[in-house]
DNA sequence: CATGAATGAGCGTTCATTCAT
DNA sequence: AATGAATGAACGCTCATTCAT
């Protein structure tokens, strides 16, 4: 039975892949934990493990480590709640579902959380801008888009500007996380379930 | 070839309270174009057009000169909208006002926007956290949770919870603003109005 | 009986003399206190209560302040022990006193000796060597060594090499403040009566 | 017209110790020439013609080259007198010997004086004060006494405090190397035998 | 003459990036 | 390919010195 843990010298040589996700895990505790100015290189190479060197052969430089890191982690809780939801059940209960899932977050994944708002508050765009969170936010708008106009079609939701409905939709989300952050007496499940119940309102309230 | 900046002319001697407005609107500038990190106090006292140094005759640190900085930016904004709102009026007329007033931002003080929101985001409190988001948000969610009060006393609004719906509020304005900014194509009175109309159903549903 | 303060305005007007004394006091104690290094000119103009800019009408610079200082400071405290002295005592009474006198200092005058010695180990000379220290010494050697000499005449000191006898003689007595300054539990008369035993017991024995 | 610094030619990569040797004679070079305040690091790499970001690999901060740079230089000038000696010989001997070797260090290690004398009477301790100096001067203080006991006890010394010895007898060495420092036409032989006849006088001198 | 706001060279230090091994 | 020593631009900050008032 010699199972024992791979033997740690030095040169492991891995695949790309995993290399990559090394060193955006250990960027998302570096951010989390120190913020984006405290989050060096030559940290978060220490922390995953890595030479430092490597980061170069894996990224073009620390903004495009950033921005991966922030693309990646979006996804990856983006993808949690969905997989999670039974998108079978009627639009309302889908939406409250979703906020509890998006609530519940800040239990489960604090880290990426705090990481993520940091980088895309930091993160400057080809002209100093941010773009990337634009981007990342417009697929969730769709989504959430599409979710609305059933519900619309089904009866379950009033007429609502979908578009606006969605901005205020992942507004309200944000707001709900950095607000539990900094409130962590309270719980997420409540929050989420009066935040539902003033979205539903706002959806049902026919204009 | 000689790449020198323009020199200034005879010293200037301002007041107090001058140098630090004329800082402070550099501050915005930079902050603004660079983000939180590339602003840096060297290119800060240049836009102002003043020597290095003087950034600390008037702040601490680079900290205390952007937290001074939003700090006043903040409040000027604050002011400039409270200052505009016919407070006689009824409260859903209120809010849609102040809607719109929020969202006209946009077009007059994008920098101050956008620079607050990167300050508020990186500003590091005394636990390395963030502080002055915290209490600054916290007086604007008092602010709208009496108003919300005061229009379910007067019948003009549901029953709700005020605190969650004031965090949803203000969450909706920064959206609102984050969304404006990056689709300048948008009518801001346009999205206000629309906002409203999505605020407003859900602060009248009955719960 | 309106023998109050003088009303300690701006604006005071001093004599040079005054005005050189006040900063020289200032930086006596803040050298001591915070070293070569720590001591700015401006916190010794406050600690003078003179004005930063009057410190360049007196001296010509930091290290014109801090020459002047330390020679100053120096003739003051050799003046001091010259006067004590009784010189129509016998010659080893008069060394016996002196290096009593000088022990005391250490709790009379520690500012003083501790802001002398940084001085002049860190003024830079002409050549970047120490010169100021070499001059005044060579002032003391003089005393002392005819003050040698003087006992050889009568009798009462042997036969020795006058200017090595008077550097070793500074050199222990300075050796002796140094000691005396990191070991406060000692008592200087007990050191200086140790001390004087050695001296007095090289001046005369037969070369 | 184009004062730029010589290029250097590819990196080199030293060991560890070899870079730190190299920093630390720079090291005293700068500090022999420009004193404790006027050396620089900045100025401290380029005459080591290396990086200035280097020096922070080797040391934590400036204080620890310093105090590093001291502990070397006075370690390898006490190895090197130590070793010269021959210990088996009569005490006064020693000490006779010891003198020479301290005064020739003028000569064949000026700068390493100067150096250690700037640095030792700059070095802050952890409270503000000079701790080193205290501590390397206590070493030798401790090794002199015993030679001094030994003389004792062979009948070549006379009775005295060998404490207040020791630190005279260090103190008339400081002496003598910033006499002959500054009075280069001097033979440092001729001052060491003339030392050594006054400090042997008074170590011989029964009290 | 006195004041202290203004200046700017220069410091210690950090860290993204490069490259000899 | 992998490593981490080496590099150097840039940063926040200090402070001796100047000068408009």
């Amino acid at each position: 039975m010699d199972a024992q843990p791979p033997p740690r010298g030095p040169r492991q040589r891995l695949g790309e892949d995993q290399r990559r996700k090394q060193l955006m895990a250990a960027t998302v505790l570096e951010v989390a934990e120190r913020g984006y100015e405290g989050a060096t290189l030559t940290k978060i190479a220490t922390r995953a493990d890595v030479a430092k060197g490597l980061v170069w052969r894996y990224f073009a430089d620390k903004d495009d480590l950033m921005e991966a890191t922030a693309k990646a982690t979006l996804e990856t809780m983006r993808a949690t709640i969905v997989d999670a939801l039974d998108l079978g059940r009627p639009v309302p209960e889908i939406i409250r579902a979703a906020l509890r899932l998006a609530a519940a977050q800040i239990r489960t994944h604090r880290n990426e959380l705090v990481a993520l708002d940091r980088i895309l508050h930091n993160l400057p765009g080809p002209d100093g801008g941010e773009r990337v969170i634009t981007d990342f936010y417009e697929e969730s708008y769709r989504g959430q888009e599409s979710l609305f106009r059933r519900g619309q079609a089904e009866g379950s939701l009033g007429d609502f500007d979908a578009r606006i409905m969605a901005v205020t939709y992942q507004g309200s989300i944000d707001a709900m996380l950095a607000y539990l952050e900094i409130h962590p007496e309270l719980e997420p499940q409540d929050y989420a379930d009066g935040l539902a119940e003033i979205l539903l309102g706002a959806m049902k309230a026919t204009a």
